[in-house]
DNA sequence: AGCACGCCGACT
DNA sequence: GTCGGCGTGCTC
């Protein structure tokens, strides 16, 4: 058991398999798979991951080279993840190594250091000497920027006069600190404070403490409690009175000791009813994939938290998944609030460190429950008894770079490792999952009622084109506007739900139509008022926003759209005496600042909460009567074939935030496509009914879920080169796969053109095509060399969510 | 990816 | 004759 099988870090087609390494006897025994080792790779030094340990290898001994070092004392893969690992890069054709790094925190993430090291004290008479400034060590970095001379400094490596080292480092941090304890009893320590000179008082003081309080306490918490300095304590610790110990501690980004604990609610009669399967496979052990599709408020939290306390109940884990933007401290609170410190949280508002201690009490099995955004998905638990994946119709459970997984797959493949069941909950699930649970794929568990069995808000649809005839030209239709004095008269509340995307704040010149686009990319800039500056989305492109029309000179040049600036500020003119709190990405940047904003909404600091996304999803503010959508169409103009799909689950979710307790509550849907089923269903509740429509338009267009799909999306910085590749490879597709695939395109991307590359893509419509990750292999492979030396660029994406 | 090797044109 | 440009191929 002398060779490790390692894949290195160096995301290529080339290197994408393992490579044998030598394992040094000083290293036998206390090596592992899933551990990063140091490997030599080359002329370099490289992190790499042990996948497995053998005795034998089938290459030349010569040719084997011996490990360096290792980077862990336990291994960060389990078994399972490794393997976990090697599927995931095949289902998504991506590298291994890009896989594994995707399960670990980025503080595990290895970084590379090239040093120029001098082997002899005597100076070199030439220029490379001087950028030594006597040290013995001179960062390559340094030496690049001061454009040292690569011909020098390639004679001084021939001569032996120096060397190139390479340094592999990883980012992750410890924090530590220092806690202070009583090496004696109370009664030793009256004996030790008998003995001591009356003068000591400090001194006394702190013994006093300890023999009130004998455990450990913070060095610094000590000292500011007893008002005293290191200087007092130092001596007692010199006469082994007192002891000293530095002990790791965590980043404690929650502050557990204020959550109220919480126990187990009583159960509506449908909350029973769907606990009953899924308490029976958990007790069975037995994998299987529950859709539970119930209303907004009906409960479905409650039904997580308990599913999880049965699963804790039998000593396994969980892991509850929710998307991103819903990971608000109300969430984490009832997770917090139920199961105290066994639950680790990871997003991504927590710093790298914060984020790497979460996983490690993962890692070292102190905690039993994890809630997290889509990359908890590979906690390091390996017991585990159920995954949740909550609103698992969010588009943010697919990631859209390397590797491209969907959560949901991930859940399921893990879950029958572990067979454990997997429980996706929405009040819209995604037509994928739902056509399955009607196949009897998966099991579905409906709670069509709301708790305290409140009504659903009734829906107003506004048609916004009468309100335009009628000669209102604000953003806000009669009714919303009447309706929103109304409740601030009653004192209660109002959200405001602004879709922004489709909307961005372009530049357009009133006078000639001109509008301001990225001279890299083929899309408006954006309009960011607080430096006057015009962005680029895409390439982060900037420039000062122009005084008058680039084209025609004409100063009536204007930011258009409706951000949600614009409409705070037209509020106010409109109805001043209402007090707004804005949440967007501007105001929510900072740390906390989020909670902070909602708990000011809570305490009716304001009287409307004005956001985009962000306040979709999982808010409950009892005092809240009336939500209003302001452009309730903005994304079904999108090009993307789930348009409908996503304004109807938008819609459904935000009505979901009005009357959810004892007073009723009123939406106002302002739309331009009134008439749209996506708009008029959503208003209805009528989920089966929008299933239904939906499903016949897919069948008739031939999308998912009748049809899978693959998106190829090549880009190049010379247009034709790029249609050209893409037609290639369209054609290949058509030779390689069956004549029942759909190969569409090249078309050109919707978004053509970014940084300064155009874009080309190609669509395959499939059922069934065993060969086709084959066939894309080869593809990739074909053009690697094209990839690696010009700058061609191909995506694969299957079972893509994003169009564009 | 990075690094060495090697082949070619442009220069002291 | 030599320097440095970049295309080619390899890394246990």
């Amino acid at each position: 058991m002398n060779i490790a099988k390692v894949v290195v870090d160096v995301p290529a087609a080339q290197t994408n398999r393992v490579f044998d390494y030598k394992i040094p006897d000083n290293l036998t025994g206390t090596i592992y798979q899933g551990m990063r080792v140091i490997v030599p790779f080359g002329p370099r030094k490289i992190m790499g991951y042990v996948l497995e340990i053998t005795d034998h290898s089938d290459l030349d001994p010569l040719k084997v080279k011996e490990i360096i070092e290792l980077m862990d004392i336990t291994p960060v893969l389990t078994e399972e993840l490794l393997d976990l690992g090697k599927w995931l890069a095949g289902h998504t054709l991506s590298f291994y190594i890009s896989t594994f790094q995707a399960m670990l925190p980025q503080a595990l993430k290895a970084t590379y250091q090239k040093e120029i090291h001098r082997l002899q004290d005597s100076p070199f008479d030439n220029d490379l000497d001087k950028m030594f400034h006597g040290r013995d060590y001179l960062d390559y970095q340094e030496f690049v920027e001061r454009k040292g001379s690569h011909k020098q400094l390639q004679q001084a490596i021939q001569d032996g006069l120096i060397e190139m080292v390479y340094q592999v480092n990883s980012k992750e941090t410890y924090k530590k600190s220092t806690l202070i304890s009583a090496n004696k009893d109370a009664l030793e320590l009256e004996e030790v404070i008998s003995n001591m000179s009356a003068q000591a008082k400090k001194k006394i003081t702190i013994l006093r403490y300890f023999q009130e309080h004998p455990e450990p306490i913070v060095k610094k918490d000590l000292i500011q409690k007893l008002h005293t300095t290191h200087a007092t304590i130092k001596p007692l610790i010199d006469e082994g009175v007192l002891k000293e110990e530095v002990k790791e501690i965590y980043r404690n980004p929650y502050k557990d000791d204020q959550i109220e604990r919480t126990t187990a609610l009583p159960l509506m009669d449908q909350q029973k009813k769907v606990m009953k399967p899924i308490i029976n496979t958990i007790d069975s052990k037995q994998h299987d994939v529950f859709l539970l599709h119930g209303v907004t408020g009906s409960g479905k939290t409650e039904v997580y938290l308990q599913s999880i306390q049965q699963v804790l109940r039998e000593g396994k884990e969980a892991i509850v998944l929710v998307p991103e933007i819903s990971l608000t401290p109300q969430m984490v609170n009832r997770f917090k609030g139920r199961f105290g410190s066994e639950v680790a949280v990871m997003h991504s508002a927590l710093s790298k460190g914060e984020r790497f201690d979460e996983w490690r009490k993962i890692q070292r099995k102190e905690v039993k429950v994890v809630v997290g955004a889509r990359s908890a998905i590979f906690a390091p638990f390996e017991n585990v008894g159920i995954i949740i994946i909550d609103e698992e119709h969010e588009t943010s459970y697919k990631q859209e770079e390397h590797p491209r997984y969907h959560t949901r797959d991930v859940a399921i493949y893990r879950a029958q490792y572990h067979d454990c069941p997997v429980i996706l909950g929405s009040a819209t699930p995604t037509l994928e999952s739902y056509a399955r649970a009607k196949k009897g794929i998966y099991q579905l568990l409906a709670m069509p009622d709301r708790m305290n069995k409140t009504k659903m808000p009734t829906v107003e649809i506004v048609d916004m084109r009468e309100e335009l005839h009628a000669g209102n030209r604000t953003m806000f239709s009669r009714q919303l506007k009447e309706d929103i004095e109304q409740r601030i008269a009653r004192k209660e509340q109002v959200v405001l739900f602004l879709n922004r995307r489709g909307y961005s704040t372009f530049v357009m010149c009133r006078d000639c139509g001109y509008v301001i686009n990225c001279p890299h990319c083929d899309i408006a800039l954006t309009y960011h008022r607080k430096n006057q500056t015009l962005k680029c989305h895409y390439c982060s492109y900037e420039e000062k926003m122009p005084p008058h029309c680039p084209d025609c000179k004409s100063e009536t040049i204007r930011y258009f759209g409706t951000g949600t600036q614009k409409v705070e500020e037209a509020i106010q003119e409109l109805i001043p005496e209402a007090r707004v709190i804005r949440m967007d990405v501007d105001t929510t940047r900072r740390k906390g600042s989020h909670e902070k904003l909602l708990d000011q909404f809570g305490n009716h600091e304001a009287d409307i909460l004005l956001g985009t996304q962000m306040i979709a999803k999982g808010l409950d503010f009892g005092n809240v009567t009336l939500v209003g959508v302001l452009a309730a169409d903005s994304l079904l103009h999108l090009p993307d074939f789930r348009a409908a799909e996503k304004t109807f689950q938008l819609l459904t979710q935000v009505s979901g935030r009005a009357g959810r307790h004892e007073l009723p509550g009123e939406v106002v849907i302002q739309t331009y496509s009134p008439e749209h089923y996506s708009v008029d269903l959503a208003a209805q509740y009528d989920y089966e009914g929008f299933f239904n429509k939906e499903m016949l338009l897919r069948k008739t267009y031939q999308y998912p879920p009748f049809y899978f799909l693959t998106l190829i999306t090549v880009s190049h910085p010379n247009q034709l080169k790029a249609l050209e590749i893409t037609r290639t490879i369209s054609q290949l597709l058509i030779k390689h796969l069956s004549d029942a695939a759909r190969i569409l395109g090249p078309t050109p991307s919707p978004l053509t053109r970014i940084k300064d590359r155009y874009r080309f893509q190609c669509m395959v419509k499939y059922k069934n095509e065993p060969e086709q990750r084959r066939v894309l292999q080869r593809i990739l492979a074909y053009y690697e060399k094209e990839i690696q030396k010009n700058d061609l660029l191909i995506q694969i994406d299957l079972q893509p969510y994003q169009l564009m």
